[in-house]
DNA sequence: TTTCAGGTGATTG
DNA sequence: CAATCACCTGAA
């Protein structure tokens, strides 16, 4: 099995779309759907457990996304990008199960990435169904629980999960969901503006959760969510000395300067800087054009 | 002990 | 519209 595109498992996995996955021996222990799996990156591809799950890795992992045409859609001027996009072309946009991504974003909300993925394993062991061992000696896997056992659950039995005030977000979701307010089915055959809004009809989800979803679920590649880091990125490499813009002029500029696959220009963004300029004692090689170190303000 | 973190909704000018 | 604020929790 061999992407005929630059790929990247580990830094896909870790780059902020989805939280529940194990390093394990070498490779990477989770679960896709309902379906458990270890995936292995080699230099010849990549070592599936079990056998079977093949094209279900595939599609999870985009592995059919033409990453090269994306490049070419950019702005051939845009050198921050090609920056951002030769650190690692290997990032690819997930296809995550609508339900599973929607939650886990209600909950990501002003958490740290290891809070949300605390948040979201208890979530799963407490109310998810425990799924068949692929590995021995490996970590239990656990589905994410369905709207219907969220709701069943009761906001009193999500706020002991420590989701705080995100409970009440979430249990109402799990409650609009079980209901079949939105759907998947709903959602793809609306327009991304309407799927945004449908989205967004949601207690608890806002543009920002709502692009998350269209982007890491619903393959709505020019989806561009706006946090406090990609906003901070976009100040410092496209906006530096410039005043402030609202949340509404960024969109607008992300979707005309990146285009149809803005959602991943997004991504390649928000990782180099993430992994570079972002942390402490990042190397002048890592900085960007204006030549500053790029903090979260004071 | 205080601050702050990958937002959202409600309330003000 | 845009600015402001409260909000659970956990880690620095």
């Amino acid at each position: 099995m061999l992407p005929d595109q630059p790929f990247d498992l580990s830094a896909t996995l870790q780059s902020g779309q989805t939280f529940h996955w194990h390093a394990w021996e070498g490779g990477w222990l989770g679960s896709i759907g309902d379906d458990p799996v270890w995936v292995r990156q080699t230099a010849g591809g990549l070592e599936i457990i079990p056998q079977g799950m093949e094209e279900k890795v595939r599609g999870y992992f985009a592995l059919d996304h033409d990453v090269v045409a994306m490049m070419r859609s950019f702005p051939a001027g845009d050198v921050p990008l090609a920056t951002a996009l030769a650190f690692c072309p290997g990032l690819r946009i997930l296809r995550q199960p609508l339900w599973e991504c929607l939650a886990t974003f209600i909950t990501s909300s002003l958490k740290q990435v290891p809070h949300i993925r605390k948040i979201s394993l208890t979530l799963r062991e407490r109310f998810g169904v425990e799924l068949p061992t692929v590995m021995e000696g490996a970590p239990k896997l656990y589905g994410y629980p369905t709207p219907q056992a969220l709701a069943e659950a009761g906001e009193g039995a999500l706020w002991e999960c420590g989701l705080g005030y995100r409970a009440a977000f979430l249990h109402r979701a799990a409650v609009d969901l079980a209901a079949g307010r939105v759907d998947a089915a709903m959602l793809a055959g609306q327009s991304d503006d309407e799927a945004r809004a449908t989205l967004m009809q949601l207690h608890g989800v806002g543009e920002k959760i709502a692009n998350c979803v269209l982007l890491f679920a619903c393959e709505r590649l020019a989806a561009f969510p706006i946090d406090v880091w990609i906003e901070r990125v976009l100040h410092q490499l496209y906006f530096a000395r410039k005043r402030r813009r609202t949340a509404e002029q960024i969109r607008k500029f992300a979707a005309r300067h990146f285009g149809p696959y803005a959602g991943y220009a997004q991504q390649f963004l928000f990782h180099h800087a993430r992994l570079t300029k972002l942390r402490p004692g990042a190397s002048d090689a890592s900085r960007g054009p204006a030549g500053q170190l790029l903090r979260p303000a004071p």
